[in-house]
Order: structure tokens, then sequence, then C-alpha cells
DNA sequence: GCCGTTTTCGGCCCGACTGTTTTCAGTCG
């Protein structure tokens, strides 16, 4: 089994383990389990197997890497299988339905035999759930509108789209005259691909009118909750906003927390505690002595000296972790070292690769596209349409393309648009590896994307082997979308990335970040460790029209998300330095 | 089930909100 494979397996003894009623602290150590499982190469675990050495591994001991060996060896593992065989197969779906947990789905089981979710449908239908100790009638029309309605609440939504909903209602927020500071956090901030929910945090001198504002802002169907602190909506789409109003001296904290992630909040709780402190939303005020922390809090804040992340940060010795890197996978033992990259920012960006015109797929021209990337600053634009296998992307021919690479000549000798246009092309990786254009078309070209875009089903090594064989065409410049997924859309393809990272970095070849909003692809979790390595990358809009140039934001996202600086980015070398790496 | 510059046992982050209660359990993040 692959170590994806065993995560997704030690994940889902973790929920079963939560049916079951299990110590929360030993389902959290499957959770955890998985996760560092995912953090290790598939090579390098196959390494500590061999060598005995998995328990080395933080969050993994006796237990854990007694069924991991046992799942990479055989594939199997009996103790997952008589878990799985104990439990009735709908009962993980009831976990779905929002605020249905683990102590009430058993009590709906054991009760009223409920072991799925037609079950439960009906016995709400009936009333049955009302008259269960513990439920009420409350509660059960909410599972029924949980029921009816999980697939829309449960969604997550693509960080593009959540940034869009967000963005006005915080520059709205920030228009109010209650209203002193305020701050989107959650995943948004955090600069994940998609997003669950979204998270308000705002320091304010009066409550009422900001919690007045929010809950009627335009889309707003329900207010599902209310209280002291904390209001949330939720909007027509599905999605679910919540606002948290603070006094000014606990923004600070407030903001950390709610920005997450849970496991980056867990380390630091715990650091706090190693060094007697207590840390919440509320403060990090002294762990001993009466009161809860937020009376603590509340006391010690008016002259806390904590004004800021950066100070947050600095109290427990640690330097400023940037949002994104707040995943609880090292960047506090970074942030003690001293060792935090200084992460690539958009403005560092001088141009991209991989855009489209109206030769191929795209909405905007070659001057129009050129005219956008100029507005933005740019000092380069690479063009590179479709070539012509992607038949259904209205890809280029041989001739089409030749033509297409004398209108760039003759734009760029026009000196019409200060910006200068690559002439480029995203040339089809056949089935078989072999480029869709000739070496001698390809030669004639400043740059190459070689992308996979049909024959999406081949095994994992037969298609490993296809885009390493395009990579090692000396005229690969740079590979497209390693995995071809759409983002809670379609899964990728299945390649073997620690083998093609490897295979780019031996061939000078360049892996792109794709910047699409719907691919960015190659995953940021794996950038951190192929930039270790000495692998370059693109940070590609794959732009279809002039508005999609912007979508480098997301993808700069995911490029410091894996902990990339500027160096680790080809495009924000100068026009230059580009054209000298690509020998012209 | 994991982990240990106070520990190989006894902890394990912390609080808000809801609904069903009459002091709190369950869920959520």
């Amino acid at each position: 089994m692959t170590k994806n494979e065993i995560a997704d397996v030690l994940t889902e003894i973790g929920t079963l383990l939560e049916l079951k009623g299990e110590n929360p602290f030993k389902i959290r150590a499957y959770q955890t389990g998985a996760r560092a499982l995912e953090a290790i190469e598939e090579a390098e675990l196959a390494r500590l197997i061999a060598a005995g050495e998995l328990k080395t591994v933080k969050g993994i001991g006796d237990a854990l890497a007694q069924k991991i060996t046992e799942l990479h060896t055989t594939g199997k593992l009996d103790f997952f299988e008589t878990l799985k065989g104990s439990i009735e197969p709908g009962m993980v779906d009831l976990l779905q339905i929002s605020g249905l947990g683990p102590k009430k789905i058993r009590a709906l089981r054991d009760k009223l035999s409920v072991t799925n979710i037609a079950e439960l449908t009906q016995a709400c239908v009936d009333g049955r759930v009302a008259e269960l100790d513990g439920f009420g009638a409350k509660t059960q029309e909410k599972i029924l509108a949980g029921i009816k309605n999980r697939e829309a609440y449960g969604r997550r939504h693509m960080w593009w789209d959540a940034e869009a909903v967000a963005a006005p209602i915080v520059a709205g927020l920030r228009g109010l005259t209650q209203v002193m500071r305020v701050e989107a956090a959650g995943s948004l901030r955090r600069g994940m691909e998609t997003v669950g929910d979204l998270d308000f945090i705002v320091s304010a001198r009066e409550i009422a009118p900001v919690v007045e504002w929010f809950t009627k802002l335009p889309g707003v169907n329900e207010v599902t909750a209310q209280g002291e602190t904390k209001t949330s909506v939720r909007f027509a789409s599905g999605l679910q906003a919540d606002l948290r109003i603070v006094p000014d001296e606990q923004f600070v904290f407030a903001l950390h927390h709610f920005t997450g992630s849970k496991d980056h909040n867990v380390q630091m709780r715990q650091r706090a505690l190693s060094r007697g402190l207590s840390l919440s939303e509320w403060g990090l005020v002294p762990a001993e002595g009466e009161g809860t922390a937020k009376e603590k809090a509340e006391k010690a804040g008016k002259k806390s000296a904590i004004q800021s992340e950066t100070d947050l940060f600095a109290a427990l010795g640690l330097h400023f972790v940037p949002p994104e890197l707040r995943e609880g996978i090292g960047e506090i033992e970074a942030a003690e070292k001293g060792e935090l990259p200084r992460l690539v920012e958009q403005v560092d960006l001088r141009g991209a690769f991989h855009n489209h015109t109206t030769a191929s797929d795209g909405r905007n021209t070659l001057a129009e596209m050129t005219a956008a990337a100029e507005a933005l600053g740019w000092e380069y634009l690479g063009i590179a349409d479709h070539s012509k296998s992607s038949f259904q992307a209205n890809g280029l021919s041989e001739e089409r393309l030749l033509s297409q690479v004398e209108e760039i000549h003759a734009l760029n000798a026009s000196r019409r648009f200060k910006t200068h246009v690559f002439t480029g092309v995203e040339c089809d990786i056949l089935p078989d590896g072999r480029m869709d254009f000739d070496d001698a078309v390809l030669a004639k070209l400043d740059y190459v994307v070689a992308s996979v875009h049909n024959v999406f089903t081949q095994d994992e090594h037969v298609m490993t082997a296809r885009v390493v064989r395009a990579m090692e065409n000396p005229h690969t410049t740079m590979l497209g979308h390693l995995t071809g997924r759409l983002l809670l859309r379609r899964e990728g393809y299945k390649v073997d990335a620690a083998k093609v990272i490897d295979a780019a970095i031996a061939n000078n070849v360049i892996i792109e970040l794709n910047a699409s909003p719907w691919r960015l692809d190659m995953d940021w979790r794996l950038w951190r460790k192929a930039a270790e390595k000495g692998l370059l990358t693109s940070i590609n809009p794959d732009a279809h029209e002039t508005a999609g140039l912007d979508h480098v934001r997301a993808g700069v996202n995911s490029a410091r998300k894996g902990w990339l600086t500027k160096e680790n980015v080809f495009n924000t070398r100068s026009l230059v330095a580009v054209k000298k790496w690509l020998l012209l």
C-alpha cells in the first residue's frame, strides 16, 4: 500500500473509533499519525520501515508503527477489518450531518436502531427522535434540515470564490464607525486551496450595530447562531460565515486563534503551557491561579504588551509565522530557530508563462493579453496555446503555431507594449510520452510547457514514465499541471510525484505551480521538500482571458504554503535573467 | 495511542453556543 492509502486507513480507523465512543485522545493519535505519514516521502517511508525506524517519526509509536508496517507490506490489517465489520456501513454517513456527533449517533442506534440516513429520516418524520433523552423537537428539526442540506453545508469552496465573498464583507465591516480592527481569518487567511467557511474577527466599540449589519448582508439565508461574541450566518450558497466581535485588547489573540490551523494552535498552546502560560482566544495568561483564562485575560488585557501577532509569537520565543505556514508541520520549530523562509510575494513576480489566447481556447487576443500584462507592470508574458492533439481546445497545428510565432515577433518588434512576449506552446504529452510536435518545431520556440491532457486512466507507473519521458526531451522547459486535478470536481491522474520531481531536477526542467484556482497543481504540500532538493517552479496563471492573469494571487498563496522563496520561483527573475536561462 | 530537561504513568488546548436542562452534555472549531 502507498503511504497515502495507509494514511486514509488510519483516518478511517479514527472515524470508526469515534463512532465506537473510544477515548478521544486515541482517536486523535490516529489522525495525527495519518498526517505524520502524509508528510513523509514514499521512498523515505519504505526506508524507515526497512530499517525499523518508523517510531522515530513524531506521532508514531509502537502501535501505529506496527499497523503501518503491516499495511505497507501486506496491504491488509486485521484490526481494521474487524473494526469495520463491527459497525454498520451507513453509520459513517451520519457524521456528515451538522449537529450530529458520535454520542448522539450512538444514542440513535442504541435506542432507535438507526444505522443510516434513510432510517434516521424516517425516525425524525415519525417524531421518535424528539422523544429521546437529550433530544427534543428542535434537535429533530435540525437533523432533518441537516440531512436535506448535507451536501451544500458540507461542501468546501475554492479559495478564489470564498475570497470574492469575503473581501467586500471585510471592506464593509471596516467602514462601520463602531469597528476598530477587522481581518478575515480561518483557512482563507491561511491561503488553503479550498475553504470550508468564513471567519471574520472584529474589534469594536459597540457590538449590536455590527451584528445587525452582518446578519442583514445580502444573500444571508438564516442566522444559525447568535451569542455574546459569535454570530453565524448561512448564505444561500450553503457557505457559512462566522463573525466574532471582541474588545480591542483581545483582537490579536482571537485573530491568531481563529486563523488556526487547529494543529498549529495545539502546538502553540502546548508551548505556552511548557512556559507556565495558558493561551486561548482571550489572551496569554499564567496557567496557574484562580479564575478562567477569559477572566484572567480580561484582567491582564488592558496592560498587555501584546499588540500584534508578532508580539504574540515573540512572547513564546518565536519569530513571526506567516499565516500560510500555520499548518502544524514544523513551522514552530523553524520559528524557534529563526529558520523560517522569507516567502515569495506577489510583487516579486515579473511576468508569467503558460497563458492562452484566442488562437486556441482563450477569450482574448494576443494584443489584449499583452496589454493586460503591461497593466500589471509585468516585464514579460509567455504565450503557450494548446497543441494540435488538444482538438477539444482548438489546439494549434504546426502552421498556425509558426504563424503565431511570427505575429509575436512582429509585436515585440513594434514596441507597442513595454511587456516582452515570449513564444511558447503548451504541448500535449502523447500517451507514450512523445511530444505532440517534432523537435524541429519546438526548437523554433522560446520555451515549451509540456502537459498531459488525455488518457488520464493510465497506471501510475505508465503515467510516470510518460511524464518523465516528456521531461527528457531537450526542448521541454517546464511541466504543466502535474496531476491535472480540478479541485472539488475531479481527482488528478495517478503519477509518482517524487519520481517526477527527481527527473525534473535531473533534466533541468521547471515544474509549474499552475495558479488556476481550480488547479493549484502541483500541490503545496509537495513544494517544501522539492525546493530543498533544488526544484525550480514557475507560478503560471494558465490564463484563458485577461482577468485570468490575476490568478497568480492564488498561486502565490500555494507557493507560500509550500515554503517557497523568491529564489525558488523562476518568474521572479528579470527579463534579462529569464532570457539567459532560456538560452535566448 | 503518544509522549517525557520535573514524568514510563497520567496527562493530553480551550472556549462558545445550543438545546435540553435546572446545572450541563454534546458539538464545533
